[in-house]
DNA sequence: AGCAACGTTCAGCGTTCTCTCAGGTTTCCA
DNA sequence: TGGAAACCTGAGAGAACGCTGAACGTTGCT
């Protein structure tokens, strides 16, 4: 199977690296770019199957980016990013097609879930499942909808995002410091006191409908999603 | 097989050399260097496998370094060291990809571990497995979890890491001074007692669950994880 | 404007861990 | 065989760690 080729527009050097290496990391094969005419020439040269755009570029607006490589018949899907005051109307309406955007400051799994979501979306043959299940949780990454055992539980966007990277992690311990670099955004710098907060929150929740504890502390260590599986 | 390079960066000589030699005498290939600019260079020559990097350089910060590499292709993950104190929002945030970072004061053999961990998720085609089996004892590493005889065993973080060290080193004896090297931080100054006692709590919590004794005692020696295996 | 949901911090509390010490036991050897 | 050295282990002080309820500010919705 080919990776997926990602295609990263960004000037400021490091959200361009943090995309970079991330994406790489999670199994993509990105090109990144600095502006809007190396973005242009790279995705006609690269095919990418989807491009990472920010906005504001130095040379030219990411709009007309899109609409230079639509004009070529360069289809790839595009992953708006815009920094969260500039003025979303902007964006509404111009993400058409399998496009979406999302603002800065963002988090890296976040970024990454979205960029799958486009693509199973564009591409309906995809591989990708939509859900996620472990034991007896399950996330629907369409929906962003989480059952036990069947059972509907609501979930915060903060308390979604913490159990799909604990269950995409499955029986592996994470250090707070590692779910904080993936679930919260780039740009938090406070303490890791909160995914203790969390995981207490989502203990709360899940914990009366699973018939033993599914999020463990490893103290000294982090925490991690067991899933009692039989072999 | 390649022994696996790892390029040390730290300028502190003390530190360097204890990385150096620990690192070495554990197997790998180590080229180590004071500074960023080396640090550059040498990677740029040596093609490290893995980069330990220290966060607080002479000429430029950790990250200064990392910005660099990426910017010239060079994707090797990095862990970094930073001392306990400092601000570890800093990091948050950086440690993407396969990237990781550890606190001073550290233990020698948690930092292999941790390298090892690195390694085992950057590429998904190492041989190295996570589970560490001598006779009727098992580690998982991912999940930080001992199993007797297919019993789960609950081990405080000190007691793992010395049951770790001695499983890898199973058959051999070790001193009470070499356990103390690689099991407890470098800046431990505390008395080889605590080597006794935590060998002690270690077997009250395995003796029970094996066919004979694990850990035997070497008078005048050491320890020795012994294995009834037969070949 | 008012309200509800959410994110974040913090302090208090109980638990667990680390480390030391001292008294007891084993081993070795003169 | 007696004694010294090495080792074992229970007890306990203090620190570190983790959990949770409460408070506060922000955001978004009605």
């Amino acid at each position: 199977m080919e990776p997926i080729k990602v295609l990263v527009v960004d000037d400021e050097p490091n959200i361009r690296d943090l995309l970079a290496s991330g994406l790489r990391f999670a199994g993509f094969s990105v090109l990144a770019v600095a502006n809007g005419n190396d973005a242009v020439a790279a995705a006609e040269k690269g095919k990418p199957d989807l491009i990472l755009l920010d906005v504001m570029l130095p040379d030219m607006s990411g709009f007309s980016v899109t609409k230079k490589l639509r004009s070529m018949d360069i289809m790839a899907p595009v992953l708006f990013l815009t920094a969260r005051d500039e003025v979303e109307d902007k964006i509404t309406g111009l993400t058409v097609g399998g496009d979406d955007y999302m603002t800065k400051p963002f988090s890296l799994d976040e970024i990454i879930a979205r960029i799958h979501a486009i693509l199973r979306r564009t591409k309906q043959a995809s591989v990708e499942k939509s859900i996620i299940e472990v034991g007896e949780v399950s996330i629907d990454e369409d929906a962003h909808e989480v059952f036990v055992n069947g059972e509907s539980v609501e979930l915060s966007p903060t308390e979604y995002k913490l159990l799909r990277f604990l269950m995409e992690n499955a029986n592996r311990v994470l250090s707070k410091a590692q779910i904080l670099d993936h679930v919260w955004e780039y740009d938090f710098n406070g303490e890791m006191g909160i995914v203790e907060s969390y995981v207490s929150y989502l203990r709360k929740k899940l914990d009366p409908l699973t018939s033993e504890p599914v999020l463990l502390t490893k103290r000294g260590h982090g925490y991690m999603f067991k899933s009692n599986k039989k072999k």
